[in-house]
DNA sequence: TCTGCGCGTTGAAAGGTTTCAATAGCAGAC
DNA sequence: GTCTGCTATTGAAACCTTTCAACGCGCAGA
């Protein structure tokens, strides 16, 4: 026990704990305390001296102890659906940069669209305390996430909306999005369209595939297909496109589900020698960066992933302050992106 | 004080605890950590019984006060230099997997290249306790992790070599790379190659340009050049390439730094109306999934990025169980990946 | 019947922070 | 010189889990 003997050389074999500082720095722990939270408090010499001291012990506050007392983590919880689309790990990267200024942490997890995955995650979080969720639920998780809340978790939806009004949630206007990619392939000339995604149960296809077909059938003689996939990715563009060309009435423009299926439809028509836009026009959604770095770039329906990283974050904190805070969906507007692929 | 009371209703209002549990089952709060911890040691009567009890009631365990108790978090800490580079976010999968085996949770951060908010995230982790930590380095960070290490931390250095043999490290074979790279365009027959990439600075990009280059000088007639760029995204890659269209003596051959860089070289040329494989192959290095789904299939030198990750989890967690583990540095093997792109 | 043994269980201590009621110190008012 | 009111500081309690020495009990062996 050589309280005194804290001196500059750090002797590293036990952590330095606030009491230590206490010590070195001849007052209460109460007082360490309130340097490091209110520094208000204390008289400016005491600060002065009690912050030399930490600075000189190395001190660095145990935050487990801290949780402990709070009883809530500040770290605030993710649960991505696919890292290996760039959407998501964008509206991620928002969301910490984000976080980051608030000097909370980010526990991530991805769920690749597997609901076990996501279940662990969340057993995960509870133990962890975590003060906020961040989700975009792949199974049935509304029970969780109700106990969540009971519990003192914040909770916010990314990227899908409830329906029950029961969590906030923050998304982009799908409906819109639909309108604008068909008006775009519309308005330069394209009559015969075909739209490459899926699943259909999806709500986002549902809104884009559904706001398509109304501004399709507005024009004379234009005629949208459906070509349903079961995922989402590169792949699936690819068989799709294939399966477009290989039958009759070849479409004179895609609008593709996402902008993985976008790029994999872009493979698929270069390879057959298909030309892209003078042949076949192709249109994205979200913009990824590869969508404007595709040999032939890619328009698309742009969604403001950092922002709506940066939104829901804003959203969980405000949970998190006042839990009576009220139940908002953020729903944001995409933008068309127009670039080489549609001419 | 309604400790009887315990119903099937969870009466959510304070978290329930091992005390809660224990009164609840008539028994010690010790009894109950071993059934928590230790089950074997509990008679196969009170298990079941305090099991039912922790189902009945609801509790989940408070990690903080755990590790509170161990003095360190179960969390690992990890820094990615660029979530941006699918090469690092499947890196990060292949650790979030395996760290998901083990019921540990991820904390992540990415630096950007920041050599700023790369600190910031080791304060955040300091202040955690994390168990360990994975870090591709960015600034001056050696002093801080010898830190972290004298405090318990373990470090694991991911896609570099600290050189110093201080810290184990995972990385793959740079000049193996770069060999068979050059190797595989010379074996196709072309003898005007470009290396476009940087900064020259980087280990990586000197091993993978000097592997080249031994390659190319064993061949009578072929010459190798150096197009520095001051990133390695698809930005970089398409002005490289554009720079090489404009000057005399076009390549008949591009070897990438990497895959972004590739893909921007793919589209430059492809809008200069340069046709790929057959006025100029090019192969890139990594081997992401946006390179398999390029317009023009990509050639690349594959990085195991998964096995990485799971690589340096492992020493990682080894070196947690045994703080005089050795350190080791992994190196694994690149392998070379034909598609269209070459021919 | 007594001793010794082992198993299962207990209860208290420890871990580091924050909070808050209580205290000390001090200046100014009377 | 005493009292009031204020600010700065104190010290102990609380947060929840894990650990471990100690305890009680039943049973086998003497």
């Amino acid at each position: 026990m050589t309280t005194s003997e804290a001196t500059t050389n750090g002797d590293t074999s036990r952590s330095v704990s606030v009491k230590d500082v206490a010590a070195a720095a001849g007052v209460s722990v109460g007082t360490v305390s309130n340097v490091l939270n209110r520094p208000e408090k204390v008289s400016p010499a005491t600060l002065e001296h009690v912050q030399q001291v930490i600075g000189r012990l190395g001190f660095v506050r145990n935050d487990a102890a801290r949780q402990l007392r709070a009883g809530t983590n500040r770290a605030i919880g993710m649960v991505v659906l696919d890292v290996r689309n760039p959407f998501f790990t964008d509206i991620a990267r928002g969301v910490e940069l984000r976080l980051a200024e608030h000097r909370r942490p980010l526990i991530l997890g991805s769920s690749d669209q597997d609901a076990e995955r996501e279940s662990t995650y969340l057993d995960l979080f509870e133990e962890q305390r975590v003060s906020g969720l961040l989700i975009t639920p792949v199974g049935k998780v509304l029970p969780r996430l109700r106990r969540l809340r009971e519990r003192g978790t914040a909770v916010v939806v990314v990227d899908r909306r409830t329906g029950s009004r029961e969590f906030s949630s923050v998304a982009v206007d799908d409906v819109r999005g639909g309108r604008l990619a068909a008006q775009h392939l519309l308005e330069s000339g394209r009559r015969r369209i075909a739209f490459i995604g899926g699943p259909r149960g999806l709500t986002q296809i549902k809104h884009r595939l559904h706001a398509a077909q109304e501004e399709v059938d507005a024009v004379d003689g234009a005629r949208l297909r459906f070509v349903e996939t079961g995922t989402m990715d590169a792949d699936a563009g690819r068989r799709g496109a294939e399966d477009l060309l290989a039958g009759p009435d070849r479409p004179d423009a895609i609008f593709a589900a996402n902008d993985l299926v976008a790029l994999g439809v872009l493979q698929a028509l270069t390879l057959a020698g298909v030309r892209v836009p003078e042949d076949v026009a192709i249109i994205g959604f979200d913009d990824i960066d590869f969508a404007a770095s595709a040999a032939i770039p890619l328009s698309s329906v742009r969604q403001p992933r950092a922002e709506m990283g940066r939104a829901a974050i804003d959203l969980l904190l405000a949970a998190i302050d006042d839990p009576a805070a009220q139940v908002r969906d953020i729903v944001l507007e995409p933008e068309l992106v127009v670039r080489r692929s549609t001419g």
